[in-house]
DNA sequence: GATATAATTGCATAATTGTGCAAATATGCA
DNA sequence: TGCATATTTGCACAATTATGCAATTATATC
């Protein structure tokens, strides 16, 4: 576990461990198709500008990804790939190798 | 979902989303017994202070506990609870319940 | 009791982050 | 072209957070 690859985690984690952005995230959770931004600012009442700066951090960390259509930005949550990584975290977190006599995690 | 729930688990996140912090949680992941504050300092370039509050931070997310012997504490991740939590949300992000038709998540 | 070690706390500070507003940009449509 | 809508960006500011150092508390040992 490199100091590079801790801090990716601690991105990804950071990114999502925000109340706004965490509420972004399930509201898309919640849809099936892709959503524009100005309909995902209904949930959080915050400005369109804080909307646009989360949705960008979420998008960095490949937590959601978007469609250019016109002037809209549609929006979907990566779901395959964040549940991943979650769970990758929580098999290592639960079952470190070490537990097994391999101290070279 | 309410408003608390995810405040929550924004805080269980943003706990862990932190590199020094984070940092110990692996550090600790690789321990099968319990390991005293001043060891766990040897794992992040700060000073003991650093670690102390970022060992209360992650307590009060129950994500470590504690024992108290003599004058040292002994801190031990909680594995399961951890896990569980994080599997937990990958599971709600991967399936959540309106790709099924129900709208009350 | 004196001293040493473990851990916490108060304080100041630097750094980061979240926010709103206004302006700018980009695109669609009349 | 002119106007409306979607989104981003610049800027200022408030709030939070991470940090180090010094002092304090708690406990063990001599």
């Amino acid at each position: 576990m490199d100091a590079a690859e801790t801090q990716k985690t601690a991105d990804f984690l950071k990114a999502l461990g925000e109340f706004n952005r965490l509420s972004l995230v399930y509201n898309l959770c919640r849809c099936e198709s892709s959503q524009n931004a100005m309909c995902l600012c209904d949930c959080c009442s915050v400005d369109a500008s804080v909307v646009s700066r989360h949705l960008k951090v979420l998008a960095e960390r490949d937590i959601v990804t978007f469609d250019k259509v016109g002037r809209e930005k549609t929006y979907r949550l990566n779901r395959i790939e964040v549940a991943t990584q979650l769970r990758e975290l929580a098999d290592l977190i639960e079952n470190s190798d070490c537990k097994r006599g391999n101290h070279d995690v």
